[in-house]
DNA sequence: GTAAGTAGATATACCGTTCTATCTACTTGG
DNA sequence: CCAAGTAGATAGAACGGTATATCTACTTAC
């Protein structure tokens, strides 16, 4: 990939999660990543698909962060789902202050762009289906365990932005464990499925 | 107060949530309104102190539906807690399928406006303390149940964007029973605090 | 030499904001 | 009862600034 490309790509993935979408104009982006105003309409017909391209560009960045996590996992023997809670804890405390770029993106093109509102709908509902696989590869009962963890890791992000990273760290943890350990307490009276 | 000014309050919280704040012009709410120009910036003097007007409007409803829900909860001898979480997943069923309105407001001006990032970090300070305040007065043990249910209903309000909102007040109601219910199993062994 | 990138002017549209001038509705003084 | 004054609302033009997007001509690098 284009080196122009890829730094328009990480200049706007901050400006927008920062700043916001509508906030960060074009002329921003191209004086920040320091190129030319035509070398970014080259790559990206226009505003909107460059919001698209760092959606993507942000999932794909995720994606392989999450594989990687879950492969050590297994050859650690350590529990799928508590690879994945620990990646999202780590990534609160490193750089996860300011919310999800996708609710983000949801929330200023909902009813302005279908493309982009739809990216942003499918990477949680993603991101639902990793956690059940986990959950299922750990042999935990998925039905009472992957949209409540999925809701505490969603709020913890979002309530991180008016907290510290570092205590709404803590608070994950705690519930996670509270989660974990009420299906744990019932080994043995049921959960093969 | 004036007819026209909470015309005007409810047009620009109608759009503001929906479409984003920065993606509405404040021609579009006088339009809709229905009212001139100048009446807008004789009730605000800036598109800015007209977003805090109507986080400030909106903070005003949603604590009064809180205390009429607390009142009729008291002369029922319900939960204080759980008729806190009953009254939000209500409001996600019935009208919370666009995500929390301060958190959007955050996220658009976090960078660009200090009064309106303080005023949304507030509100969620104040609702975390009568979350706590409640579970106080329910005899239940705040430290184990305050913020795990805090970050259940976030989760839920950012959730419902992407999922359906009954099928969230499933999940809600679900996550929440297991965390109250993992406080109550252990009655007897401690949590006089 | 071809493809990619550059600078900068440009078009077009919209933004928030201000201004003016007009119009009504209500109050007040006599 | 009526005249004068006042407050609030109105439509619409206009301001300077900025938005996205386009065009052209020039430069570089492989």
């Amino acid at each position: 990939m284009s080196a122009k490309r890829e730094q328009l790509l990480q200049t706007a993935d901050r400006l927008f999660y920062h700043e916001g979408f509508y906030a960060t104009g074009v002329d921003r982006v191209i004086a920040e990543a320091g190129v030319a105003r035509m070398t970014l309409y080259k790559h990206f017909p226009s505003k909107d698909e460059l919001v698209l391209a760092v959606l993507t560009y942000r999932e794909e960045r995720y994606w392989n962060t999450l594989n990687k996590v879950l492969s050590a996992a297994k050859v650690q023997n350590e529990k799928a789902i508590d690879a994945i809670v620990k990646a999202h804890i780590q990534w609160l405390i490193d750089e996860g202050s300011n919310g999800c770029l996708f609710f983000k993106a949801l929330g200023e093109y909902a009813s302005h762009s279908a493309c982009i509102a739809e990216f942003a709908i499918e990477h949680k509902q993603r991101f639902l289906i990793l956690i059940r696989q986990s959950i299922q590869e750990d042999g935990l009962p998925v039905d009472h365990l992957a949209e409540p963890i999925m809701l505490v890791l969603e709020g913890a992000t979002a309530y991180a932005q008016v907290s510290t990273p570092v205590q709404v760290a803590e608070q994950v943890r705690k519930t996670i464990d509270i989660l974990i350990c009420s299906v744990e307490d019932k080994n043995g009276v049921g959960y093969e499925s």
